[in-house]
DNA sequence: AATGAATGAGAATTCATTCAT
DNA sequence: AATGAATGAATTCTCATTCAT
């Protein structure tokens, strides 16, 4: 019978829908396998436990994002404003699209108290953003001072995404998005951007 | 046997309680029945259903924020900024005592996608926030900017809110309020606040 | 507070109603209550348990039929058809009315595998009914027969009635009413008659 | 292990043993897994739900009755007289075997003020027996009162069957079986039959 | 690999009954 | 007498997981 032969993106992919749009709880693994166009029984072929799918999941949409959105704040080859922004329109597309990038909010929040396993993960997906801003800031202020601006961006931007979804308007995140990138420019003119390291070598983490 | 009398208050309170630490799905009614000392079938005196439950815990949480906090927006006995100061002190103790300011996007998240009831007054706690804000702002700026700046702040704060008790550390949350405390009593000495009602009589909402 | 002293009957009747439009398990104690004026727990000032104010309502529809219909099969001062007549009537009237006259079967039906307590009037309501047209039956044909007929008239009735009550057309019971007078005129002109008990002195049960 | 598998049949049979003994609301689920050698749980890989069970045994039950008892009236290898016998026959041995007769009745009276979805088949049940003896009846005087007397012998015969359960005594539903078929008999051979269709060609329905 | 049957541990909810006030 | 709170057992239904085919 039909459905070609399922590939592990396929169904973590599937699973990452489903869990976004229901939670953790409200989704059962039957709405999983359907959505793999499985059977309950048969998903078990591919997991080992709803819970063990999630964190898989989680840990998959990180290295997700760590290549195909903070990886811009190391490429050499642009300048780190553009780098800023390149980073900034990668993540509104997509946050915006599926809301993805809501997905470690959502779960941690919801399971923050009942799963230890997702944790790591979650956590781990927020340092991964913070040290990319982090070294973005780095070149326009001195080390303290960009961590601590990473932060607070990096909560502007959840806090923006998550009203776009609960609101329903995607003006939230987008004018967070470029609020950020202008204060990034208007900082690299003035005095203060001479306490970064701008002129140094860059030092990849 | 006194058969202990339970108030209403109580129970609501009990139930933000376990619904805060759990969220929606992951509570049972018999957890919210513990908290108040009753057994799983004896909760059903007071409440209908879980979900009517849960409405009833968003509404006594709005209005209670409404009263506690946004209120002090529109208290003509002190000067716009000591009110903002007010309403972010007051939000502060709060969301980092229990966490309750994430209640309303940790249950909106979760049910966004399957409890209608909830969406009221999950939707009404927000905007009730960013009316008080756009009040405050609007002494220093024009009723459009006001709003859009409203809409930010809430972004930013229910962001910081978040990561706060995601990553178990409350400054994300403190700063950001003294951030906007700060930005806008520079507002307030800037020529732009000309174009606010500072000098105006207060029109009352 | 409002609400007269409760009297047995009104109790009775109440209970009745209810019984009769929900049957005995989808009836709750509280139905019964709210229909008296009531609160569940009241209820239990007047009634030992659910099961038993059955028994009692079963026990006093059928003294009130035995008062009220069947009595007439015995009443002198009327000629035997027309004490069929007025049985016959008087019946119609009651279960067309509110189907009172299904109670004992639906109930039976209902409980003949659950409840022992209930069968003891249910019985005695058509043991009753028998009875009393068995006498009138003895009147035109002899002791045997006039039992058969007697239990088929009671059959012929029940199932009319209930069909009247399932399919919504007063028609079936009317019908089977009609016919069973005619058919008691017809035998008493015919030969057949010459059996029955006419021209003796009338012996009381 | 076998998992013993459990065809639909067995199902619907076991449902429909479980419900006649018990009626509707006093039967649990786990009464029907158990009777089906499943855990309560278990039986909600075939229903839906306890009243869709309900619906479809009274379908399954329905047709049933159209396939092996109706259907002989519309028999043409036999005299419409031999039909009403083999009817009546076959209806009584159902009907006094397991009462399965007396289900449509027993579970219409329970329910007819709470369960919608059961009316459909209950009703239909009733309809195409009255229009099986109304084809029968056909044969042996006018359209009209064909109908007439077949809903006078439907519920002639419920009535015998219900008290035949109640009473325990099967003599209420053979009498009133020998009865209808004698009634035939004698009504063939007067001048009425000349108003039915009998020397016509059958119309199939 | 896929399936579908089966499981068993809960989940929400109902309800007859008790009892202190 | 009436109430309303409390109970606890029962009931319908859900769901993660296992397993034979």
């Amino acid at each position: 019978m039909p459905k070609q032969k399922i590939d592990r993106d396929d169904l973590l992919r599937s699973a990452l829908n489903v869990f976004m749009k229901k939670g953790y709880y409200h989704t059962t693994v039957a709405d999983i396998a359907e959505a793999c166009g499985l059977l309950k029984g048969s998903i078990y072929h591919y997991i080992e436990s709803k819970e063990a799918l999630m964190t898989e999941v989680l840990e998959h949409l990180k290295k997700y994002y760590a290549r195909n959105v903070f990886a811009w704040a190391y490429d050499e080859d642009y300048e780190p404003e553009d780098r800023l922004q390149m980073l900034a329109s990668k993540a509104e597309e997509i946050f915006l699209d599926r809301h993805y990038g809501n997905f470690f909010v959502n779960v941690g929040m919801e399971t923050r108290n009942s799963i230890e396993s997702f944790h790591k993960p979650i956590l781990g997906f927020f340092e991964e953003w913070i040290q990319a801003l982090s070294y973005l800031y780095s070149f326009v202020t001195d080390e303290k001072e960009a961590r601590l601006t990473a932060e607070m961006v990096v909560a502007e931007v959840e806090g923006a995404a998550v009203l776009s979804q609960l609101l329903e308007d995607p003006e939230y995140l987008k004018r967070t998005n470029r609020k950020i990138v202008d204060i990034y420019k208007r900082w690299k003119q003035k005095p203060s951007a001479a306490k970064g390291r701008s002129n140094q070598a860059e030092n990849r983490r």
